[in-house]
DNA sequence: AGTATAACCTGTCTGC
DNA sequence: TGCAGACAGGTTATAC
C-alpha cells in the first residue's frame, strides 16, 4: 500500500508528535517482527525521516528504528491500549500514548540500526532530496530497461511503487514499455518532473488510499479519487480506453493513445 | 543485462 | 452457500 506519499504523510504526522518522547516498552506481537528491543528502551525520538518508502526514527543515543511498511503495513498513534487487528507491535510512550503497527499480511520489516550505509546502500536517489536533479536522474536513464521497471527499482530512484508509476508515466505521456534508451532529452525532462509532481500532488492529498492505507490518526487520503489511470477505463485527456497490461508482473495502466509505443509517437 | 516467476503472507472479490 | 482462482500499494532470490 504504502508508497513514498504515502510514508511521507506518516512522517510529517508523526514527527511533531513522537520528537521529545521516549520509548518506554516495545511488544513484539509477532514473531516476524522481532528486532533487539532493549536497543531502544528507554530512548528518547529525536526525529522521524524518510527514505524512499522507509520510515526512520532517529533516537537520542545514536541508531535508529528502521520500518518499512510492506504492502499492508500501518502506524497507528492511539491514547488507549486498544488492541487493533493484525497488530504487531505495540510501543508504548513516556506520555502514556501507544505508536502500533499493524499489519494483515506480514510484509513489513522492522529492524534496528547503527549507521545510515545499509539502508542508502540499497536505496537511490529520494525524489524529495536535494540531490534529485536532472543531472543527475539522466545519468540513470541508461541501458535497455523498460521504463515501468526502471520506476519500480527503489536503487534507482526510491520511493515510487506500483500506483505511482503508473500515474507518472501517464503525466510525462510515456509508455511504460519504452526502452530508456530510446529516451530523449525532452522525454528525461518530463519524466523527470513527472515523478516530482505527481509524488508532491499526492502528498498534498495525504496519499491514496484503495483499501489499506490509513493516516496517523486513522484518516484515508484522498488521491485515490485524483488518480488519472490507475484502475481507470477512460482516459481523463482523450476518452481512450484505457489498456491494462502486466509489465514487471504487476497491473499496469496506460492511454495507448497519449503514450504511444515506441516508433510511434514524439511529434517535436 | 533484462525479464519472469515464485516466495513470503492474508484478505477480498468474482464466477461457477 | 461453498469453493477455486485471481488479485492486492512490498521486496528478494532464483532461473531463463
Amino acid at each position: 500500500m504504502p508508497e513514498l506519499p504515502e510514508v511521507e504523510v506518516l512522517r510529517r504526522e508523526l514527527e511533531p508528535l513522537l520528537r521529545g518522547k521516549r520509548i518506554v516498552r516495545v511488544e513484539i506481537r509477532d514473531p516476524r517482527c522481532s528486532f533487539p528491543k532493549e536497543a531502544v528502551e528507554g530512548k528518547t525520538v529525536t526525529g522521524v525521516r524518510r527514505l524512499g518508502k522507509y520510515l526512520l526514527f532517529d533516537l537520542a543515543e545514536g541508531g535508529y528504528l528502521a520500518l518499512h511498511l510492506g504492502m499492508t503495513g500501518k502506524l497507528l498513534l492511539a491514547k488507549e491500549n486498544v488492541p487493533q487487528k493484525h497488530e504487531r507491535m505495540d510501543i508504548l510512550l513516556s506520555s502514556g500514548e501507544h505508536l502500533l503497527f499493524c499489519d494483515t499480511r506480514r510484509l513489513g520489516k522492522i529492524a534496528f540500526l547503527q549507521e545510515g550505509k545499509e539502508l542508502s546502500e540499497k536505496l537511490g536517489l529520494d525524489p524529495l532530496s536535494p540531490a534529485y536533479t536532472l543531472e543527475n536522474v539522466r545519468a540513470l536513464l541508461e541501458g535497455r530497461r523498460r521504463l515501468k521497471d526502471f520506476l519500480l527499482d527503489q536503487r534507482g530512484i526510491c520511493g515510487i511503487g506500483n500506483i505511482y508509476a503508473s500515474e507518472i508515466l501517464f503525466r510525462a505521456r510515456l509508455h511504460p514499455e519504452r526502452a530508456l534508451s530510446s529516451l530523449s532529452e525532452a522525454e528525461k525532462a518530463r519524466l523527470f518532473v513527472a515523478v516530482r509532481e505527481v509524488l508532491e500532488e499526492a502528498i498534498e492529498e495525504r496519499g491514496t488510499t484503495i483499501r489499506d492505507f490509513r493516516r496517523t490518526l486513522g484518516e484515508e487520503g484522498n488521491f485515490q479519487h485524483l488518480l488519472a489511470v490507475y484502475g481507470k477505463s477512460h482516459c481523463p485527456s482523450c476518452g481512450t480506453p484505457i489498456v491494462r497490461k502486466v509489465i514487471a508482473s504487476r497491473s499496469t495502466y496506460f492511454c495507448p493513445r497519449c503514450q504511444p509505443p515506441e516508433g510511434k509517437g514524439e511529434t517535436p
